[in-house]
DNA sequence: TTACAGAGACCGACTAGTCTGTCCTTATAA
DNA sequence: TTATAAGGACAGACTAGTCGGTCTCTGTAA
């Protein structure tokens, strides 16, 4: 029975206390106090308390854009990328919460060459979501009327603000969640014509009446 | 040709500042400097940084707040009420962008009772939105298959993140990005019933070919 | 004279980061 | 197998600087 590494309980310590109190919120000394190491545990691992915040950030962006590009790799048309795009985020949630309320809140603060490098990756996958509506629109399947790069941040912002109200223990998983937006995302994207394709009603959750 | 009060213009400056740099990145040296007055001059108008930060808070929160329930009591349907409302919460952004960046960036360091007070507004706003979106759904304008919460969130998500990308001198002026809101949630939620009232058209973006 | 708005030197608490030293594991040579 | 050397992981006292907030003083208008 392993003890884990140091650094790797200082990242879980400090995402739970960034989550709950902010990053200016929490002190180094608060943080290796609650993980029980000291000052010298915590500079050994990390250069200063800025690596710490991009290394939080880091870990979250690159495995959410390793998720994206897969999902666009394993399906075909614009629709069933998009609702995977979509289903891997919110996915995401259950595991990496604190990360991505520490992501949204903190940015921020991230300095100079940590801010660039974090930016270009979140850049990279907005590009991905855009391209897969440009598509969408340029083959049919999407309404062409609405702007795209107002569209994928409707997106964007919809699944993202999830952080400021999920609760893993609330009433609906996260899944359903995820499939709730992407039913929405459907009805408000897709043409007559794109909704005539067999496999589009699994994105769609089926009607029923409300009980009275 | 009066000058403005000392406190309206500590205000308004050190939003900008906090806009940019967060409200841990500024300094109470700092904004008495950038508006030209002292500590005393900022002491003697807030109690606290906290004062300030909670008065930039309450004044964005009161002034939507407002405005919703007036495009609430000025509508009579569903779909109506939802797209003024929506369209009333992205005006703002032209007017309170620094506010709203500060207030869904900063509102974790709000202490005790302000925090209290932000909440319990931000509260009510969001069961403006919740209640149009039930007495849609029981009339029978909005699909009743999707979840009145999640779908409440998801719209105040999407109109939110706005504060993330929306430039005042970009492509689209910010009536332009609210009627496409507008559009996508016509589209995901109202039914084909719905669908049949004549002035909802006033609601839906005149398709067009895409340019090839 | 009084009341209030503002000036700015000053204070004390706090905090990120440093520095020296200790312990423990591992490699190596006898 | 054992003695010894070396290096990494961590402990924790200490430092230098920062920042919110206070206090006393000044100018001004009624």
């Amino acid at each position: 029975m392993k003890k884990k590494p140091l650094k790797a309980r200082i990242v879980e310590t400090s995402l739970v206390m960034f989550e709950k109190h902010g990053y200016h919120g929490v002190t180094v000394d608060q943080i290796v106090e609650e993980c029980g190491t000291s000052k010298g545990g915590f500079y050994h691992n990390f250069k200063s308390k800025d690596e710490l915040l991009y290394n939080i950030h880091d870990v979250f962006i690159s495995y959410v854009l390793d998720r994206a590009k897969e999902a666009y790799d394993n399906y075909s048309t614009p629709t069933s990328r998009l609702c995977a795009i979509i289903l891997s985020f919110t996915k995401v949630f259950d595991l990496y919460k604190p990360h991505i309320t520490v992501f949204y809140q903190e940015s921020t603060y991230l300095k100079g060459d940590f801010q660039e490098k974090i930016n270009a990756k979140r850049d990279e996958y907005r590009k991905i979501i855009l391209r897969v509506i440009r598509e969408g629109q340029e083959n049919g399947d999407f309404r062409p009327e609405v702007s795209a790069e107002i569209t994928t941040m409707a997106i964007i912002g919809m699944v993202n603000w999830t952080y400021k109200w999920f609760k893993k223990d609330g009433e609906l998983s996260i899944e359903k969640i995820g499939e709730i937006f992407n039913d929405l995302l459907v009805h408000a994207l897709v043409t007559e014509k794109g909704m005539e394709n067999q496999d589009i009603h699994t994105y769609l959750l089926k009607s029923q009446l409300i009980s009275e």
